[in-house]
DNA sequence: CGCAAAAATGCATCAACTGCAAAAAGTTGA
DNA sequence: TCAACTTTTTGCAGTTGATGCATTTTTGCG
């Protein structure tokens, strides 16, 4: 028991507290009440994803999953805008700040193409971290087309923020390729990636296989510019 | 013009004839029935779009729209299968055999890229029919992020017979890609000319903007090559 | 005209989702 | 431990999207 985080002082600094906050365990078990938000929360993605695996995404009901996760229907609402965010697992993984610094300051490697390579890789290994869940997401992604749209409002939701990292790296290191082309780049690299560590049956990371949907690319630009 | 691939011979190929047929006198008036039923239709849109464009697509109602319109409720969804789609004015436009038959021979010029592109172009082409339409359907989509993702769900409907076609051209014509990849290939190069073409003020054909497309994707390749 | 096919419509119904206010559970400080 | 407080859950009523079914209206055609 070390006092090595005075977060029991009432009256001093200003910024302590939240430097023990920050500091103090895990971002996830600060007090009962996270605990169990976060408990809740893994439950409805449970049984969400259990009940459509078995029954098919129709065929589920927001009542059947509420039911199974011991949480009245409104509860559901709390915590997924919608049945189908909560069957993906829908996690806001941001990108970290120093891969984003990285790039924006002209990428670790200088190329274009290779450093987005690696925002890519940054953002599968969020995926790895929840690894069940991402994968069963994956798998019933497979199974109900409906879903793959939600995933595309996944990128939505980060294609704002891409954007700006790609007009930030844009502003000192100019490169002429449209933000739009990139955001779908990097939908193309997601997918393919994620596509083929499924198939290979979610051994390993997804990381892993990046590599080879980067070079498919350049096989086929080679493929045209050169026969 | 090269004859080596034989697809313009007449007598051969048994569902020529029925095709024919099919597609002839103008497909869209044989009869008052169909007249009526496109015309419902383009009104439907009209309305959707209209209203989208004044209220926003949440303030938005089919009953408003059919209302509008000037049919019942009900019978807007034996014209859609959603809002979102009467807004888009989703059609259904199918490739040309023909262009589906080059490219499943080994496509016009034999490189997977560029004969991609002549797909895509097809695509396009098809777009530029209902120009206006088109149009404000893209502008909308700029607008109301949610619509993005119904523009997904139009390729999900194609993805199975885009995938076709690729493993059909892959069995006589060998290639590395997977067809994941070339599906969200295409989604790319569609998605990038279609936003170059409304920035350059929705003049001219949609498909003129599908080169400088391609040569951002080669450019980007070519530069993590050799830079 | 009169009959058959096709389309439009009305109606009942389900399910997704939201706002609101009351109740319950967790937190804090003395 | 108790009592104010904050946060979260929950019930309830209501709106809207969407579908199935039966009925009526429209259209095509001899």
């Amino acid at each position: 028991m070390a006092p090595t985080t005075p977060r029991e002082t009432d009256a001093p600094a200003l910024g302590l507290r939240e430097l023990a906050d920050a500091l103090e365990g895990t971002p996830a078990e600060r007090g009962l009440r996270e605990r169990k938000k976060r408990s809740r929360r893994l439950a409805l993605i449970d049984a969400a994803q259990e009940l459509v695996a078995e029954h098919g995404l129709d065929a589920v009901t927001v009542e059947m999953i509420s039911a199974q996760a011991g949480v009245s229907p409104r509860t559901f609402f709390n915590y997924f805008e919608s049945k189908d965010d909560a069957v993906l697992g829908a996690e806001d993984a941001g990108l970290p700040d120093d891969v984003v610094g990285t790039f924006v300051d002209g990428g670790p490697t200088g190329r274009l193409l290779s450093d987005v390579q690696v925002l890519v890789a940054a953002l599968l290994a969020t995926a790895d971290e929840g690894h069940d869940r991402v994968r069963r997401a994956v798998d019933l992604v497979q199974q109900e087309p409906r879903l793959l749209q939600r995933h595309m409002a996944w990128l939505d939701r980060h294609q704002k923020r891409l954007g700006e990292i790609f007009e930030a790296r844009r502003a000192a290191h100019p490169f002429s390729t449209d933000t739009e082309l990139l955001n779908l780049l990097v939908l193309m690299l997601l997918r393919t990636s994620l596509a083929a560590w499924e198939r290979a049956g979610c051994t390993g990371r997804a990381a892993d296989h990046l590599p080879s949907a980067v070079s498919q690319l350049l096989d086929l630009a080679a493929g045209d510019v050169a026969p």
